[in-house]
RNA sequence: GUGGCUGUAGUUCAAUGGUAGAGCCCUGGAUUGUGGAUCCAGUCGUUGCGGGUUCGAGCCCCGUCAGCCACCCCA
C-alpha cells in the first residue's frame, strides 16, 4: 500500500469543522484589525531562511527540507513564514515605501523533525506581521489579536507569557553577565547546557532538566539589563496590555529559538500539550528588514500552529454543516425528475444531493440522515402523477405534499426556521 | 539525531506456543413508500513486512518499516 511520509497527515472532512473554528476566527479578526492577506511561496532559496533565522538555529541547521533545482541552486521548503514575508516586503519596493503595512498569511510549513504529539513535519500556521512602526502599540496589537482569535475559537486554559530580550546593544551586557554566572557553575550543568553555554547562552534559561532549575533562580534577569529605550518600550507594552484587559505573565526565562527577535517576545502556552506547550508565539524584530537589504524598518509579528490549537479544542464537537435537502426517488422517470429538481434547488441557493442508484426509500432516508439533511424531498410514482413533491422535515418527522410549482418557496421558508 | 512503548477486520480491541474472535461501522431484513431507537442476519483478515526458533508462531528471537510518546527543538 502506498502511504504518506512520516509526520505528514491527511485531514479528512470530520476534522474540518473544528479547524474552521480556528481559521474562520483568525480571518475574521484579521479583517477587524485591518490586516491584509499575503500569499507567500511554499519554497524559497535556502539563503532566505539562513539569513532570516540564523544559521546557528536548529531550524536552519538540521530541520529544513532542502533540495537543488535543475540549475544547482539550493531551495528549501519554508520552515516558517516570517522570513518569506520579509523577503517579499523588501523585494517589492512598493510596499517598503509605505508607512506601515499589516499582513497576515495562512498555510503549511515544513520541518524535518521527529514527529510527536503536536509536532508534525508538515503543519499549518497562520501568522501576522506589522512593518514600519516601532511603536509599542503594535506589540500590544499583535498579542491582543492573537488573544481574541484564541478566545473566539473557543479556547480556554491558556496563558500569555511576556518578556523583553532587549536590543543587540543591551543584550550584549546581559549575555556577558549570564555567561559569567553559568561559567562559575559549570560543573552543575547538564550536558546540553554545557554546549548551550558555548553556542547560545540565552537558551540556558529554558532548559527543562530538573538539575538545572535551581540555577535559574539566581541567574541574572534580562529586564534589569535593558537600556533606557528598551525599558521604556517594555513598560509601554505592559501598559497597553493592562489597559486592554489582556492578562499576561512576565517570564524572564522566555527566550525564543530564532535569532531575529529584539525587545518584545511572547508565547501563548497551555499545560495540555506536553512538551509542545506553545501554540502561538512571536515578538518584535526591528533589524530583520535591514538584514534583508531593505531600509531600516521596525517590525513585529507572531505565528500560531493550527494543529496545536486544534488539539486544544478536541473536546468540542466538530460540527459538519450538513445539507439542506436530500432527494429520494424510485428510479426511471422519478430519477429524471429528481435530477431536475435537484438542479433547480441548487440554482436557488439550497444545498441538495441525491443517490442515483435505486435503493428503496429506507436506504435513501438513512443516507439523508447520515448526510445531515434538514429535509427529504420525495419524488415517487405517486408524486409524479399528482404533480407534487412530498417534503419531510427530518427533525420534526412531519411531512406534507407540496405542489411542484411552489417547491422553492416552500423549502426556502421551511429552512429559514 | 537519541530513547521507550505499540503494530490483529474499515475502526476500537480480544485471543496459555495448539482451528483468528467481539463491539462499533457498513449492507440487508423485521417495517413491500420513510431516517434516528430496538431486534435479527450478513460481508470483512496475506495478524505491518522479511527472516529465525519450534512438530506447530498473532504470541518467542533478530531485522526492517510504520505509529504513538518522551528527549532535543519548536507553532
Amino acid at each position: 500500500m502506498l502511504t504518506k511520509p512520516p509526520g505528514i497527515e491527511d485531514i479528512f472532512p470530520d476534522r474540518i469543522g473544528r479547524r474552521d473554528l480556528i481559521v474562520d476566527a483568525a480571518r475574521e479578526m484579521f479583517r477587524l484589525y485591518n490586516f491584509r492577506e499575503i500569499v507567500i511561496p511554499v519554497m524559497e532559496f535556502t539563503e532566505v531562511f539562513v539569513r532570516g533565522l540564523g544559521d546557528e538555529t536548529d531550524i536552519v541547521s538540521k530541520e529544513m527540507f532542502t533540495f537543488e533545482d535543475r540549475g544547482g541552486r539550493s531551495l528549501a521548503l519554508r520552515p516558517e513564514g516570517t522570513a518569506s514575508v520579509v523577503r517579499a516586503y523588501v523585494e517589492n519596493g512598493e510596499y517598503n515605501r509605505l508607512a506601515t503595512c499589516k499582513f497576515f498569511y495562512i498555510g503549511p510549513m515544513f520541518r524535518a523533525e521527529r514527529p510527536q504529539k503536536g509536532r508534525l513535519r508538515q503543519f499549518n500556521q497562520f501568522g501576522a506581521e506589522v512593518f514600519g512602526s516601532g511603536d509599542p502599540y503594535h506589540d500590544y496589537e499583535a498579542m491582543a489579536l492573537m488573544d481574541e482569535i484564541a478566545k473566539k475559537s473557543g479556547m480556554e486554559d491558556y496563558r500569555l507569557l511576556l518578556n523583553s530580550i532587549g536590543c543587540p546593544a543591551c543584550r550584549v551586557n546581559f549575555v556577558k553577565e549570564l555567561t559569567r554566572y553559568y561559567a562559575g557553575r559549570k560543573d552543575l550543568l547538564c550536558r546540553d547546557c554545557a554546549t548551550r553555554l558555548e553556542r547560545n547562552p540565552l537558551r540556558l534559561l529554558d532548559c527543562k532538566q530538573d538539575s538545572c532549575q535551581p540555577l535559574k533562580k539566581d541567574a541574572p534577569r534580562i529586564t534589569s539589563f535593558l537600556c533606557a529605550a528598551c525599558a521604556a518600550h517594555h513598560a509601554a507594552v505592559k501598559g497597553y496590555l493592562a489597559d486592554g484587559g489582556i492578562a499576561f505573565t512576565e517570564d524572564h526565562l522566555l527566550v525564543r529559538g530564532l535569532d531575529y527577535y529584539t525587545r518584545t517576545t511572547f508565547e501563548f502556552v497551555t499545560a495540555r500539550l506536553g512538551g509542545q506547550n506553545a501554540f502561538a508565539a512571536g515578538g518584535r524584530y526591528d533589524n530583520l528588514v535591514e538584514q534583508f537589504g531593505g531600509r531600516p524598518t521596525p517590525a513585529v509579528g507572531f505565528a500560531a500552529g493550527i494543529e496545536r490549537m486544534e488539539l486544544l479544542l478536541e473536546e468540542k464537537p466538530s460540527l459538519s454543516p450538513g445539507i439542506d435537502l436530500f432527494i429520494a426517488h424510485t428510479g426511471g422517470d422519478t430519477l429524471a425528475r429528481a435530477v431536475a429538481v435537484c438542479g433547480l434547488l441548487r440554482g436557488n441557493g439550497l444545498s441538495a444531493d441525491l443517490d442515483p442508484a435505486s435503493k428503496g426509500f429506507k436506504a435513501q432516508f438513512k443516507k439523508a440522515d447520515r448526510e445531515g439533511a434538514s429535509l427529504v424531498l420525495v419524488v415517487g410514482e405517486n408524486e409524479l402523477a399528482a404533480g407534487t413533491y412530498t417534503v419531510k422535515d427530518l427533525k420534526s418527522g412531519e411531512q406534507e405534499a407540496v405542489p411542484a410549482g411552489s417547491i422553492i418557496e416552500y423549502c426556502t421558508s421551511k429552512l429559514k426556521r
